[in-house]
DNA sequence: TGTACATCAGTGAACGCGCGTTCACTGATGTAC
DNA sequence: TGTACATCAGTGAACGCGCGTTCACTGATGTAC
């Protein structure tokens, strides 16, 4: 195990990622139902049996995909909140919010790959659970810093969480949330769900001849969520 | 144009329906991608290129089957709001809520059809806007009438919604929810979308790992999700 | 530094499959007089 | 009531397409002595 990489391991690891690439952008063009193996290899003047080199199969190519989707929105998520004041937590949460909308709608076929109608035929892998979980990082990250700061408003008294979801919600506290109450954890949980409803309905066609003006929806929207987990916007 | 309709035309409704229920049955266990005009002819017994008597194209068939879906969820909501006390609306809220997750759940392909990522190269003509409405159209109803009954809270003190959104929350009211203010109808339509958020996070994967007692988590996002409208649960 | 061998990337042909759609046709069902 | 014609449903063959995957192969790149 040499620690530089001979000259076939850089060659290799660079067709392989143009592999990704190309078959990025097919998706991008096409969507994932009809992304092929013979037509990636075509566009990389290869034959097309030349790809199982590289990968096992046409769904091993989709989870190499889904993974790179994944990191692509986390890392945008990330950024976003990164550009902010650190005690602006409004203007955190509009911003984490806003990048994953704004990633969506930059790359409608990634998303809907992501986060749309699972392929048929195709079984995710573990692989996929890890870089699923940046994006949702992000926005815990920020609920747990808010709490700490102790800028969330107390969740209204209401029926108890039940026990049931205390072993999960305490899980979701230990990964992505510390030091956040079960109440606002699973309030959080459904803000970040209807977050992503709201881009859904957006990009799959379910606004269309309801709202116009869309960025001032997601706004209001942002708005009447965040108080949600105790937000005050 | 005979009232009675000749024994012609009652054979060819009746075979339209039974291609329409064979081609259901086949994207309840395959999903939209895979179904083909083929398959559905074969299963009926005919050969392929008679279902061209019927649709004149795989995307006419797909389109039946849209509204179809869209009629079923939108009855199941509505039988579900029938069945409360007409004041009791936090029943009706977890009814009509309740319904549209438990068809879902029962459909998963259909509901992916409707909700999730368009289908590739298909594109719904404007005979989907109205089935497509009926479903909200009950939550729209109960919202409408709860303000009627004046058993919502008012919304909090904030920000104006934006002029840009007032046209098209004034349709909004004037087809579904009559007699509600602009934050409400803004707010209710966020919920809607996050209701459909979870249903989506839920079936499509989202949840695997995370939430393991769906039905428990469902019912604490309804009761945080109705207060956001003004609903006291 | 040179040689013998092992590893690996890419080729090209093939297998077997299913798809949407068109078209000329046969035969049965309906309609008009 | 009977006949001539028009309408329509369903057939079967065909067109042209693209797909995932396998396999024996050639030739180049690396490795061990």
């Amino acid at each position: 195990m040499p620690p530089r990489p001979t000259a076939r391991e850089r060659v290799r690891a660079e067709l392989t990622r143009e592999i990704t690439d190309v078959a990025r952008a097919r998706l991008a063009a096409d969507g994932a139902a009809a992304l092929s193996l013979r037509a990636v290899a075509r566009e990389l003047g290869m034959v097309s049996s030349a790809i199982y080199r590289y990968f096992a199969s046409r769904d091993e190519l989709l989870t190499a995909l889904i993974i790179e989707g994944y990191d692509a929105l986390g890392a945008a998520v990330e950024q976003a909140d990164t550009a902010c004041a650190r005690d602006d937590y409004a203007a955190r949460w509009r911003a984490v919010a806003g990048a994953a909308r704004d990633w969506a709608l930059a790359h409608p076929h990634e998303y809907a790959l992501l986060y749309g109608s699972p392929v048929p035929g195709y079984r995710a892998p573990a692989d996929t659970i890890a870089p699923a979980a940046r994006t949702a990082a992000v926005f815990g990250r920020l609920v747990s810093e808010a709490q700490a700061a102790g800028v969330l408003q107390p969740p209204p008294a209401g029926p108890p969480v039940p026990p049931t979801l205390t072993g999960d919600l305490a899980q979701l506290r230990a990964g992505l949330m510390r030091g956040v109450a079960d109440e606002v954890v699973a309030a959080a949980l459904t803000v970040w769900a209807a977050v992503f409803g709201i881009i859904s309905f957006e990009l799959f066609g379910q606004f269309n001849n309801v709202i116009a003006d869309r960025d001032a929806y997601f706004g209001r929207a942002l708005a009447d969520l965040g108080r949600l987990f105790g937000l005050p916007v």
